[in-house]
DNA sequence: GTACGACAATTGTATATACAAATGTAATTG
DNA sequence: CAATTACATTTGTATATACAATTGTCGTAC
């Protein structure tokens, strides 16, 4: 009786750890799996405006900031993936005639960086295109289920 | 009356259209975010074998396939993020001596891939590592939660 | 005020990825 | 059976990313 309950409770053990693997590894595939469908969608968007999705994230973020100098760092640290190498992506927007760059007069170590008004208004033209994208990447599920989900998703990063 | 009615309408559509933008955007976002979390910690652990998180795919891969030969289309078609160019993947995995690549007697077009006794054991020293991470990014969630959160992930992608 | 460490950004280099063009093989059609 | 098309993979090239080393600037301690 008592090695039977051992044994019992050994399985339920397995069972439960081999639930837990499963779902652990199951989350990981299906957030990389809905992050590549979203990522691909949102790219062949923006590739008709040629602007790559950090590009447009990096102008998002200057544009929040409404003429309040930005440098490097800043841009970093709100960026979604860290990115190395901020200065190229910035130097690929200066191209584009999106962004302009200066010396910070307080601080010569660091660089204030400006969204254009060619690079607000190239923003205006994409955001819709991209709003409409995102609302059917998200259609299949309700208001309720989605606020559900983005709850599931904030907890699971604390 | 009518106009009252008639603008209260307007104004819930406006709410509920902004409402839906902000949980669209989020979501995404979110995702985003999440992945972002999964794939520094998975790769951080992948690291010091000095392999990459799609190499180490492909090899579950062919792990999976129990001896099967497998060409690179096989391959491709089962990777999470469909990444061109599995031939130089496949390249780096061979010098690795993780796999071997033959090219198949029936269709000479083809090649088949097939994983090494050091690969599956360098698969075997990996596996438990990755699961650990795997399981403490998940940790924050109950197994109910999990399940929902697969559930939502699942029928988001439909 | 000069020597030192810390800071902010840039540059160099290796590797990774995306996409198009090319190679070699097989199947099909007249 | 020669020519054409389709298939499976590889190669070329441009761009992107990761990481380390370098440059220029600032703050501070002596």
């Amino acid at each position: 009786m008592y090695i039977q309950l051992s044994y019992m409770k050994e399985l339920e053990d397995i069972i439960k750890t081999k639930t837990d693997i499963a779902l652990a590894k199951k989350t990981v595939l299906n957030i990389s799996l809905t992050n590549v469908n979203f990522k691909d969608s949102i790219s062949h968007v923006l590739k008709s405006f040629d602007i790559s999705i950090e590009q447009f994230n990096v102008l998002r973020i200057l544009r929040g900031q409404h003429g309040k100098p930005t440098n490097l760092q800043d841009i970093q640290d709100r960026m979604v993936s860290k990115m190395s190498n901020t200065t190229r992506l910035v130097d690929k927007l200066i191209l584009k005639g999106f962004v302009e760059r200066f010396i910070c007069e307080d601080n010569r170590r660091k660089v204030e960086i400006f969204i254009t008004k060619k690079g607000l208004e190239a923003l205006q033209s994409i955001d819709p295109k991209v709003l409409l994208v995102e609302t059917e990447l998200t259609a299949a599920l309700s208001i309720e289920e989605l606020t559900t989900l983005n709850t599931l998703l904030t907890k699971l990063r604390k």
